[in-house]
RNA sequence: GGCUUCAUAGCUCAGUUGGUAGAGCAGAGGACUGAAAAUCCUCGUGUCAGUGGUUCGAUUCCACUUGAAGCCA
């Protein structure tokens, strides 16, 4: 509504293995659109086969942005997500192109389509391993707890006293903005939103897509997930954000002998079920979402988002 | 063939000195504003292997049957 003059902005999410893949770049080809990923891993070089990142022959020649855009040694965030999708949003529609969002990670998709604004800050590094250290233990922890219920009651009231993450989160923002989460939180909304979101989400029936998500991980195995994984170890001596994804982690442990190679494939294939549930929760909550079921045709899904944004009168 | 042990939730196992049972894992649902593939929250009825017997009452004791493991031939 009230968005006749905002650009339109075509975001596709879905879980792991469900087709988000072939969907956009079919689609890109048909509008003359061009692919922004959403994907918290994909950013990162060197993670490909884990990733499930798209090859240069599947892009087809479709411009993909937000892919290997950092090294697994930095740092990325949200804010950072938000500002350089932003970034390739205006780019994609300078040449008169339609953006696509496609990707998988709920939090960096609702930071476009809330349009929310991350003000800039520097990260303080020291601060938040002092703040690590302490939450390891039980005690730290609750500690912890207490002194962000004095800074930020309100935030507070949102979390449990367990949720390491959120209790650290809330004593930095306040450490380096001197604003609390909820005062920060109230001014990330002050902006109305840039362009005119249309979000799709595609679903699969549980059972099958868990069927795909085993086949995936099989052949990533086979397309050399464990030589990947040793090669990221070679050429980096510390990565702390591919060390949390799923794929990498059991790979690491295996190759640490600390699991069996069976054992790993079978967490990945778990974590990896876990996870397509985990974001189909996220996906649930996005107001307005059309509904894509993954085992219709590629071109059936096309017409039905071709039919939602309305495209001969685009 | 004989003896012993075991059989309880999808899996691994507790437990009930006889009053129909509960953990972990798996699974399901949910939260989510600067690490998010992260970090958290909630959810446990199952012919207690089968059939009989004893008993007011059996998943628990007894007998037999079936299956599994081990030992002796």
């Amino acid at each position: 509504m009230k968005s006749r003059n905002k650009p339109k902005v075509i975001v596709i999410v879905g879980p792991t293995a469900s087709g988000k893949t072939a969907l956009s770049i079919e689609l890109a080809k048909k509008i003359n659109g061009e692919i922004v990923s959403c994907d918290s891993m994909q950013i990162y070089k060197d993670m490909n086969i884990g990733s499930a990142k798209p090859t240069i022959d599947e892009m087809q020649g479709i411009k993909h942005y937000l892919i290997d855009v950092v090294e697994p040694t930095e740092r990325f965030s949200v804010a950072e997500y938000k500002k350089r999708a932003e970034q390739a949003i205006e780019e994609i529609l300078k040449k008169g192109k339609v953006p696509i969002v496609i990707g998988g990670t709920g939090l960096y998709a609702n930071s476009l389509i809330y349009g929310i604004e991350y003000n800039e800050i520097e990260f303080d590094e020291k601060f938040r391993n002092e703040l690590m250290k302490k939450a390891e233990t039980e005690e730290g922890l609750q500690l912890l707890y207490e002194e962000a219920k004095k800074i930020d009651p309100i935030a507070v009231e949102k979390i449990s006293n367990n949720d390491k993450k959120r209790i650290i989160r809330i004593i930095e923002i306040f450490h380096s903005t001197g604003k609390t989460k909820t005062q920060q939180e109230i001014e990330s909304r002050m902006n109305s939103i840039k362009y005119d979101y249309k979000v799709f989400a595609i679903n699969i029936e549980r059972t099958i897509l868990y069927e795909r998500i085993n086949k995936r991980v099989d052949i990533m195995i086979e397309q050399g997930l464990i030589k990947e994984v040793q090669d990221i170890i070679a050429k980096y001596n510390d990565f702390p954000t591919a060390m949390q994804a799923i794929g990498y982690k059991e790979i690491v442990e295996y190759l640490n002998g600390k699991i069996t190679k069976e054992e790993a494939i079978e967490k990945i294939k778990q974590e990896s079920r876990r996870y397509a549930k985990h974001q189909i929760t996220w996906f649930k909550r996005i107001e307005n979402l059309i509904w894509l079921n993954g085992l219709n045709t590629i071109q059936n899904n096309i017409d039905i988002i071709l039919e939602e944004i309305d495209w001969e009168k685009y």
